[in-house]
DNA sequence: GGCGGTCGTCGAAGCGCTTCGACGGGCCGC
DNA sequence: GCGGCCCGTCGAAGCGCTTCGACGACCGCC
C-alpha cells in the first residue's frame, strides 16, 4: 500500500553504513570497490528495494537509458509486422539496460524536436522509413543518435537496418524461375504505399524486375488493394490478361489469405497451376492454406539489431553505415513446377 | 549539426532579463506573471528553441509526465487492436502533455516494480487483462496511479475500461434471432485464450449463451484456432453436427476472412444460407466479402477514455471505478433473415 | 625508516528544474 | 501622508544522482 519511492541512495549508503559515493560506484562498476564493501552494500539495496531514480540519474549523468521508438501512424502499415518489431526493440532495449518510450511522429517535426531536446532520450529509432522520409532531414539537423528501420533515398551518414528487399525479390523470382515459370505478377502493396515512396515497396518491385530481365521472364506488377474483394478484382484482371500466367508474388500480409482462398474459384489451384510465394511474416505463411512458400521479413532479428546498432551510436562507438538482411526463402506447399 | 541541449532555462531567464524561476512560473502557469514579463519570456523561449530538460523537471516536480503502457506480449493477442489501441493511447496521452513508456510484462513483476520504483512514469495502463491477471494484486501492491484496459474478475478498488462484451455478445444473438435464427454458434477466439482466462472471450460467450437462452436459440460455441485449414475444419464439423446452424458470430479476426471464403466451399452462401456476424474491428468487416455485419471493438475510445482516466487519477482526482462501453452492432451484407 | 604508489573510500560540487518564502513598490483607505 | 496590502518578481534551497579530486591507510623499496 505504501509507495516506497522514498528510497534513495542516500538511505542505502546509510543502512550500509558507507558514503553515498561509494554506493553510486559499486552500482556503476566505475571505480573499485573491495569486495566486502561491495556485498554489503548490494545487501542493503536487496533489503531496502531500493531503485534508482531515473530523473536524477538522467539529470547528473546526461543519460537517460531510454530510446525512442518512432511510428508514423499512417494508413497501410503492415500492423503485424510493426508490431512485432516494436516488441523485438523493447525486449532487446531491455537486455542492454534501456527503456522505449513510444513517439508517433504526427506531432510533425515538433514532437522529434521536443522528444531530443528534453534529453529525454538518448537516440531515436525510426520505423517504417519512406523513400524521402521528412524525418530525415530533421534528424541530421537534431545531430542525436538514431538508427533507420527501412532505407530512405538518401542514406549518407546515416545507420540503417532493414531486409534486402531487393534481393527478397530477386529470391521470390530465381524461386519460380527455377521451377520453370515463366509469366509472373508481382502483387504488391496498396497503391498508396508506392505513391508516398515507401522503400521496401519499391525495392522489392526492382528486384523482381531486374531478375525477371535477367532470367527473361515475363513479370507484371501491379499494386494491391487489401479487401478481399479488391483482391479478386485484381486476379481476374490479371488472368484474363494474361491466361498463361503461373507464378506470383505477393508482398500484402492482408492480401495471401484472400489470394489463396480466390484462386481456386478462379479455376486456379495452388500450386498445380499457379504458384505462389509471399514475402511475409511467417505467421500467415504458417497458417495459409496450404501453407505458403515465403521469404519471412525478419522482424526479430531487424529490431534486435537495431537497437544495438543504437547503443552502440549512444556510446559513441563507429557503426556501420547500412545493414541489409539477407533474405531467405522458406519452401512450403504453395509452389510447384511448372506444367 | 550542433546540438543544442545547451539551452537551459537559466539562458532563457537571461535572455529576457528576469530570474530563473519567473521563466518557470511563466512556463507552468503556477503563479500570476504580467502579461509584459510573459511575452518577452516566450519570446526568448521561441527565440533560443527552448525546451525543459525532462529530467531535471522529473527530480524537481516529483512529476514525470510520463505513463507506462504495459503490453503482455504473448500469443493470441489481437495484434491490430492492440496496435490501435496503443496508438490512440500515444495520440491522446500527447494532447495532455504525457508520454508513452512502451513496457511489455515479460520481464515479470520486477519490471513493473522498477518502472514504477525509478519514478520513470507517473502512472501505468495495462493492456489484455486477464480474469486472474498476475499484475493485478502486483498493481495494488506498488499503490500507483494505475487503470486496466480490460476487467478482470476481482476489480475492486481498480479502475478498468472495456467494451461491455458481455453486451457485444448479447446484441449478436439478439440481432440473429431477430431474423429468425434458432440455431446459431459462436466461433470464438483460440482455446489458449479461454485458458487463460481472458476477460473478453468468457464474457463475450457468457453474452451469447445467457441471451440464447432467454430467447429460447439453440447457441453452441466453440474456439477457434487461427488459420484458414483450422477455421474450414471447425465449420466442417460444427455443420455437419447441426446442419440446421443458420447464424454464426465470430469473434476472431483473424477467422474472419477463412470463415466467409470457407462457407460458400461448403454449399451454404452468405448471407442466404448462413447469417455471419463478427466482433472485430470495422477495417476487417468493411474489406470483408460481402461486408460483415460487426460489433466493432472501439479502440479508439477505450485508449482514449483509458488515457483520460489515468491522468486524472496522476492528478488525484476521483474517477469512477469501471468504464464499459456499449456495444453497437453496424448492419452490413453478411446477415439476412433467416429463410 | 621514510618515500612514492596503489587501493578503497569519502565529500562536495554540480546537473536543470520547481517551489517556497521574501521583498520592493505601487495603490488604497483613513 | 502613512500603514497595510497585494501584485509581480527574485533568490535560494533542495530533488537524487554522478563524478571528480582528495585523502588516509597500507605496501614495498632503497
Amino acid at each position: 500500500m505504501k509507495s516506497p519511492d522514498l528510497v534513495t541512495i542516500a538511505d542505502v549508503a546509510r543502512h550500509a553504513g558507507v558514503a553515498v559515493s561509494t554506493v553510486s560506484y559499486v552500482l556503476s562498476g566505475k571505480r573499485v570497490i573491495s569486495e566486502v564493501t561491495r556485498t554489503r552494500v548490494l545487501a542493503s539495496v536487496q533489503a531496502l528495494g531500493y531503485h534508482p531514480n531515473a530523473g536524477a540519474r538522467a539529470l547528473a549523468s546526461r543519460r537517460a537509458n531510454v530510446i525512442a521508438l518512432v511510428l508514423p501512424l499512417r494508413s497501410g502499415m503492415q500492423v503485424p509486422v510493426v508490431m512485432q518489431f516494436a516488441m523485438a526493440v523493447v525486449t532487446t532495449a531491455r537486455t542492454v539496460d534501456h527503456d522505449v518510450l513510444l513517439v508517433t511522429s504526427d506531432e510533425g517535426p515538433a514532437g522529434l524536436r521536443r522528444i531530443a531536446a528534453s534529453a529525454m532520450v538518448d537516440g531515436l529509432l525510426l520505423m517504417d522509413v519512406e523513400l524521402n522520409d521528412s524525418r530525415v532531414p530533421l534528424l541530421r539537423e537534431l545531430g542525436r543518435p538514431s538508427v533507420l528501420i527501412g532505407l530512405p533515398a538518401d542514406a549518407d551518414g546515416l545507420t540503417c537496418v532493414d531486409l534486402d528487399f531487393h534481393g527478397a525479390g530477386r529470391v521470390c523470382v530465381e524461386h519460380l524461375a527455377g521451377l520453370g515459370h515463366r509469366r509472373i505478377a508481382l502483387l504488391g502493396a496498396p497503391a498508396a504505399v508506392y505513391d508516398r515512396g515507401t522503400g521496401f515497396a519499391h525495392r522489392t518491385r526492382a528486384g523482381v524486375v531486374d531478375t525477371a530481365a535477367r532470367l527473361g521472364v515475363d513479370a507484371v506488377v501491379r499494386p494491391c488493394e487489401e479487401g478481399t474483394a479488391a483482391v479478386r478484382r485484381e486476379l481476374v484482371e490479371l488472368l484474363q490478361r494474361w491466361p498463361d500466367l503461373s507464378g506470383l508474388v505477393v508482398q500484402n500480409e492482408a492480401a495471401v489469405g484472400p489470394v489463396l482462398a480466390t484462386l481456386p474459384t478462379l479455376g486456379r489451384r495452388v500450386p498445380e497451376d499457379v504458384s505462389v510465394v509471399g514475402i511475409c511474416p511467417d505467421q500467415f505463411a504458417e497458417q495459409a492454406s496450404p501453407r505458403l512458400t515465403s521469404v519471412p521479413v525478419p522482424a526479430e532479428e531487424v529490431g534486435r539489431q537495431a537497437v544495438a546498432l543504437l547503443v552502440r551510436k549512444v556510446h559513441g562507438e563507429p557503426v556501420p553505415g547500412s545493414t541489409l538482411l539477407q533474405p531467405r526463402l522458406t519452401m512450403r506447399d504453395s509452389t510447384a513446377p511448372h506444367r
